[in-house]
DNA sequence: ATATTAATTTAGACAAGACTAAAAATATAT
DNA sequence: ATATATTTTTAGTCTTGTCTAAATTAATAT
């Protein structure tokens, strides 16, 4: 048996190596788990002892097939959960993150299943991530950052980066959700900051919020 | 905060003394929990701490207020979640309970409203239990068991006091589920056993059948 | 009313997951 | 190349919820 604590770990070992295949440092990893080192060395030790890691001491922590294996099912739960909450439940994308991080953790393959069948097999979260089929396949699709955008190109909005409520807010405020036509009228040289028009109106936004928008060409 | 443990041990002493009012023996208690009555004891003194639980050494355990009103909502967002896997993911009334013990301990208020509200406000589980309201009321339906019913007397079926997936199949296999109309033909003096008419088709229930099948009069 | 049995509590220990403080290894700077 | 700083690990402790074994209280039977 897989322990909760166990599982949130694994994750974040997956979030923070690119799909848990660059090694994950200690300090990194008990920062994301708010926790201290030697909790994370201790975890690591133990997910390693039940073959979910590969470790090698001072030289951080990578996953095993094993351990993607259950990073992959989980994210699947969190994020068909996060379209459930928006989707039938009147959440807003800003609040359903800390919710999913529960769901996330239930444990019934029909469940997972059925609730996949009953939103329609959905290819993505309320932040635009890609959610992992059945088998734990994962379509990502070729994004850039709307800092990374050219002039006078179309854009749709894809899903955030940061997915602060503040952040998330900010979008909803301006109209900006998935699916969004973005257009980029003018970079400015001076402090890169970027005008758009989003939805059929004019907004300037600034590189923090360009850097935190993914999106992709039309 | 709460831990999942003492929601569990909660409710346990809920419905060991109907509805936390009679003394629950530690024996019982630890017997519900799987666990030792040592544990329990160790269980029931935290929860008096918390003032969650009235406790005298020897006298056995009852809920404080405090204490009822968070049974009350753990049974609340368990029977809630029955309904919605019943109804919306196509789960059998046999297949749920095992799940509905994990999804009782999402903490999160607006789910659990919005969840209610998804279903249509229902009135019953799939098992024929009340759902307490968002306050907290609960409305008993006078109900007997099979077992104390008159001949020729029709009758509704309510729910089952025994929910163990063997039972509930064989209600199944019967067609015999919420609603049913239930007629009782004929008790036979010798052993009790029942011939009843369900749904329009005669069948003979045994006497233990009888005592887990709850009915309202009509 | 006392002896026996049953139920309950206490005492002490353990595993999981966390912490602090100190030691060891690695990385960086001169 | 050596000293310093940073990162990581180790050692020992704590809390939660559990256990076993022993002690205590309550219940039952004669």
């Amino acid at each position: 048996m897989i322990t909760l604590t166990e599982e949130n770990y694994i994750k974040a070992i997956y979030h923070l190596g690119k799909q848990g295949r660059e090694n994950v440092n200690t300090n990194a990893l008990a920062d994301a788990m708010n926790t201290k080192a030697s909790s994370a060395t201790d975890m690591i030790r133990k997910l390693a002892e039940k073959d979910y890691a590969n470790y090698k001491k001072y030289k951080g922590v990578t996953l095993t097939e094993a351990g993607k294996k259950i990073a992959i099912n989980i994210i699947r739960k969190h994020r068909l959960w996060e379209v459930f909450l928006v989707e039938k439940l009147n959440f807003t994308w800003d609040e359903v993150h800390e919710l999913a991080e529960q769901l996330e953790h239930i444990k019934s393959q029909k469940l997972i299943d059925e609730l996949d069948a009953f939103l329609g097999h959905p290819k993505h979260d309320p932040h635009g991530d890609p959610i992992p089929d059945k088998n734990g396949e994962i379509t990502f699709v070729e994004k850039i950052v709307l800092s990374q955008a050219q002039e006078h190109q179309k854009y749709s909005c894809l899903g955030v980066n940061d997915s602060s409520s503040e952040f998330l807010q900010y979008l909803n405020k301006n109209d900006i959700g998935l699916g969004s036509i973005i257009e980029v009228m003018h970079i400015e040289p001076f402090d890169k900051s970027i005008n758009i028009k989003a939805n059929g109106k004019l907004l300037t936004v600034s590189q923090s919020v360009a850097k935190n928008l993914y999106l992709k060409k039309l």
